[in-house]
DNA sequence: GCCAACGTTGGC
DNA sequence: GCCAACGTTGGC
C-alpha cells in the first residue's frame, strides 16, 4: 500500500465537499501536471491512503484522509470544451491527462497546518515543506504518514 | 536544444 | 494582492 497528499482548494472543492459526494467519492479531476499526472496514471492502487489538505486558505493543512477506490482513467474534463479544466490537446484516442477516484474516509481530530509540519524535522525531506513545491499530488513515506498521525 | 516570456501555484 | 518558484511554450 502506498501513501499519498494531494492538494485541494476548499473553495473549489473540500473534504466537505468529498464527504458530501453521493457515495462519498469523486473523481480527481483538473490535475495538469506530468508529475502529478504520472503518479496518478503509474502508480496510485486501490486501497491507497490519501491525506486530503487545503490549500490557498488561511490556514492551509491537512483536513482529513481519503482512499484511492478506482485507479488511472482518462480525466474526460479534458475532452469538454465548456469545462474550466478542457484541454484541446488531449485527444480522446489518446488521452493526455488522468485521473483517480478517492472515497472520503474521515476527517483529522484537528487541522495539522502546514506551518506545524514545518516545525518538525524529521519531515524535512517531505515535499510539502520543501521550497517551491507545487504538487498536486505527492508521495508520503510510511514513516511520515505515521508520523504525521501521531500528531493527531 | 536553448532560453526568454508567460502563466500558474500557493504561501503569506 | 504580492511575489517567488517553477512549469510550459515557442521563436530561433
Amino acid at each position: 500500500m502506498n501513501y499519498w497528499l494531494m492538494k485541494s482548494e476548499p473553495d473549489e472543492y473540500s473534504i466537505d465537499d468529498l464527504a458530501a459526494e453521493r457515495n462519498q467519492t469523486a473523481h480527481w479531476d483538473g490535475v495538469r501536471n506530468y508529475q502529478a499526472r504520472n503518479m496518478m496514471r503509474d502508480q496510485m492502487c486501490i486501497g491507497d491512503k490519501v491525506f486530503f489538505y487545503h490549500s490557498n486558505t488561511a490556514e492551509p493543512g491537512i483536513v482529513g484522509i481519503a482512499g484511492v477506490v478506482r485507479t488511472g482513467y482518462p480525466d474526460f474534463t479534458a475532452f469538454d470544451r465548456k469545462d474550466k479544466h478542457y484541454d484541446a490537446k488531449s485527444d480522446p484516442d489518446n488521452p493526455r491527462w488522468y485521473m483517480v477516484d478517492v472515497r472520503y474516509v474521515r476527517m483529522l481530530k484537528r487541522v495539522i497546518t502546514l506551518s506545524e509540519l514545518k516545525t518538525h524535522k524529521q519531515l524535512s525531506d517531505f515535499p510539502l515543506v520543501r521550497r517551491g513545491n507545487r504538487l498536486s499530488v505527492m508521495p508520503v513515506s510510511k514513516k511520515d504518514w505515521d508520523f504525521i498521525l501521531a500528531l493527531e
